[in-house]
DNA sequence: ACCTCAACTTGACAGTGTAAAGATAGAAGT
DNA sequence: ACTTCTATCTTTACACTGTCAAGTTGAGGT
């Protein structure tokens, strides 16, 4: 009833942003495959041509995608810690779980992250956003030290060694019912965590 | 000098290995990306359409690829336990250095084993390699028991999971020269192993 | 009002996967 | 030895995809 806009603008003032999302929506509803620069162009309602001025290619939309993703994903883990009980242990459970969780929920999306198209070192942004989800680990493991003069990355990348791994055989043997995966949970996992972490006997926490 | 063959026969003759050659083969020279059906299809001297009659499509030829390279990974495995020392523990410390070995020996192909585009399900030759690669895995757990009366399968998802959790971040990571794999060698995390797999204290073997 | 440049659109090309139709060679049957 | 059938290709075509170049348009600055 009011002024109508105009036939569809040139500029489309936020297209990056556009485009990204739907990316993460393409991924969400068709899997890895179904993400493709023309069709992310056609949802953000402009040409195939068009993201080229945003991006280097769709090599370069990944790596924007994969940044929104590790964004999401150290909600995620933050998300999950902060309504953890009150200990060191508790907290660093939580955030396995929100790693996992985040995998449960955004399949293709953590596939892409971690996929071989993706090159942090020359992405500013995607290096801060993956160094942040990293950051999230490594001081949720900080209280535990399974060698107080050793070197503490050891602890963190042993945890996440061990998330990663199965988040990403889960990923991979959901296709297979009677796979070796189907009746090991990720609480099974978790049990183990005091003997991975040096919780076991004298050094409760 | 003797009798020549004549123009290139019509019947390749052994044409399905032959694609299943050249896919390993540009995969290992030119990473994931460099595999398409046509480059496989030129490289065995055959039109771009010779594949059809013996897979099902890329996909169908990414999974005959991805079966011989769980026979590779299987072999891995077992020749380096083959030259263990005589322990359980050194055994299984054997067997995941092969799979490491294997993931730098062969980083495209490893991806590919367990990427995307895998459907262990239908395909029954693929089930039978990554059930036999396994079953080498499972065979060297089971001296081990964090629980006696637990389930076997959680102490091998555990360090299945802790293996290739590192092996594929390892090949994610080394993109990013500063970042936290840098300086944490697979000989840091079996460290490690005594405490995971219960042989710390009173249970050694 | 004019100029410049960012932000697009249009068109083209190469590479890719897949499908259909046709050709050929080898195997099997007579 | 000949015929028939079928497996194993080749050729052609089409749709999709990424990328590039040239052109157009709108916003911002002077």
């Amino acid at each position: 009833m009011t002024s109508k806009k105009p036939e569809k603008p040139r500029h489309h003032g936020n297209l990056r942003e556009a485009l990204i999302d739907a990316g993460i929506d393409l991924l969400q509803h068709g899997g890895l495959s179904a993400l493709t620069l023309r069709k992310c162009a056609a949802k953000a309602g402009v040409s195939h041509a068009a993201p080229a001025h945003h991006f280097s290619g769709l090599d370069g939309l990944i790596g924007a995608i994969a940044t929104r993703g590790f964004t999401q994903f150290s909600d995620y883990m933050l998300t999950s810690r902060a309504k953890a009980a009150d200990s060191d242990a508790d907290r660093l459970r939580a955030i396995l779980n929100g790693y996992i969780e985040f995998t449960v929920d955004h399949p293709a999306l953590f596939t892409l992250m971690f996929g071989s198209r993706i090159e942090i070192d020359p992405d500013q942004q995607l290096a801060q956003a993956a160094a942040t989800a990293y950051q999230v680990l490594a001081e949720t493991c900080a209280p535990f030290s399974i060698d107080p003069d050793g070197n503490p990355r050891e602890l963190e990348i042993l945890v996440w060694s061990l998330c990663h791994g199965y988040a990403s055989l889960r990923l991979v043997g959901q296709v297979t019912p009677d796979g070796p995966m189907n009746d090991v949970g990720f609480s099974d996992i978790l049990r183990r965590l005091p003997d991975i972490v040096g919780l076991s006997g004298d050094n409760p926490k």
